[in-house]
DNA sequence: GCAAAAGTGTTCAGCTTACACCCATGG
DNA sequence: CCATGGGTGTAAGCTGAACACTTTTGC
């Protein structure tokens, strides 16, 4: 009459990153079977008394070095066969690291892992290529009314680099005028006396995104509109 | 070296209706310890070999007798202290069953079950207060743009029955007017040449949802607006 | 002085909102 | 005939989309 499962839990993280205008993701290669050799997303079994939260943090500090990025419990993945080992539920959760976030040395002392433009991923092992998906579809659907989109960039960023992250996701262009009004009427921006300048090229000033003021606007639900 | 915990699945499952203008939410009091004799939201084990949206098709019917009704996943909560007993990780759904797919006798054998009114829940059992507000908030959160508003009326309906649904959900009046413009707008609806009469009043023309056209609409994106 | 990217307003269309009266029925 | 809920259109304000030129710098 106790036919609860014996059930191995893990929780895997796609964890994405923008650089030169594309959007990427980190995926490791696999050492051992199944799937050997194989590409697939970073992930790890749950540790006695760990929450999940945090078994998908210490994942993302083994792969990255990052710590203090977006993380979010995107689904969970329990199809019986999605592992010939056995019964693994798999936790997925999406992070989001600025470049300035990244430790070179981490992750490479265990297996080989790289970044890939999300538009040339490789095939993945296990049902990886779903957790992707629902990721990218997360993240997708969710840049037009929630932080994510300020969470890629670096502590201070320009407003084209902005506009730049939010067309990387989004996958079309945006208007540069209609971009930074909305942008600006969100009132999230602080404004510095910071210049970045690259080459032959009028300055670009510089901004950082205050993340106290994104969440009070969450509350006002001023951008949940009833359709 | 392997610290995989030793982790029970279970599946919870939200069951949401409406009645009287009320949206309820469908409680079971427990029998045995620990929580003995609070309220919880009905769920139970994962058995081998079992999709976890299947474990909560099985929870949703033993309980309600419902099934083919909307059932989505909401949210994974594994906080290590969440169940006295053990390491005891949930996979909460949420469900939506309209009146007419409801089995009175359906889980009057086991435990008592009853229905609240979701502003008037007691005192819940485990972490389930918390699983409830995730399960109203994306109700809420979605019922603007997506088919959540429809799933909880029985298969002939009248605009009016359909406009109190979202107005139980959203929690605020809605203007007549409008709302059936835009109901109509959407064309996802189909008129029916039969007609409700209740009491002393106008006969209200009876509808259907057509499902399949909402599908191609959502895939339109037109109801995902870049603010 | 020219190439390259930064920065800046206005107009128009479409959508959202607010709002009030007549209609069909049962008792 | 009256009480009850069903059903319908229009005007005003607001929001989103389209669009082009000037500025600052490095070379």
């Amino acid at each position: 009459m106790n036919d609860r499962a014996d059930i191995q839990l893990t929780v895997d993280v796609v964890i994405f990153t923008v650089r030169a205008e594309s959007l990427r993701v980190l995926l490791v290669r696999r050492g051992v079977p199944p799937f050997e050799g194989a590409w697939a997303i970073p992930g790890g079994f749950v540790l006695e008394n760990e929450p999940l939260a945090e078994a998908a943090r210490r994942e993302l500090a083994e792969e990255t070095g990052a710590s203090d990025v977006y993380l979010e419990q995107l689904y969970t993945f329990g199809a019986p066969e999605r592992d010939p080992r056995g019964r693994v539920v798999t936790v997925a959760y999406f992070a989001l690291v600025p470049p300035d976030r990244l430790d070179i040395r981490a992750g490479s002392d265990a297996a080989e892992a790289a970044w890939f433009d999300v538009a040339r991923v490789p095939e993945l092992a296990f049902d990886h290529a779903e957790v992707l998906d629902a990721a990218l579809r997360r993240l997708r659907g969710k840049v037009g009314y929630s932080e994510v989109g300020f969470e890629l960039l670096p502590e201070r960023f320009t407003l084209s680099e902005l506009q730049a992250v939010f067309e990387t996701i989004l996958g079309r262009p945006l208007d540069k005028r209609n971009f930074r009004r909305k942008v600006k009427l969100l009132e999230v921006l602080v404004e510095h006396d910071e210049w970045e300048r690259q080459g032959a090229s009028r300055p670009a000033r510089l901004y950082s995104f205050a993340r106290d003021r994104f969440e009070t606007l969450e509350e006002r639900e001023t951008l949940f509109p009833f359709w």
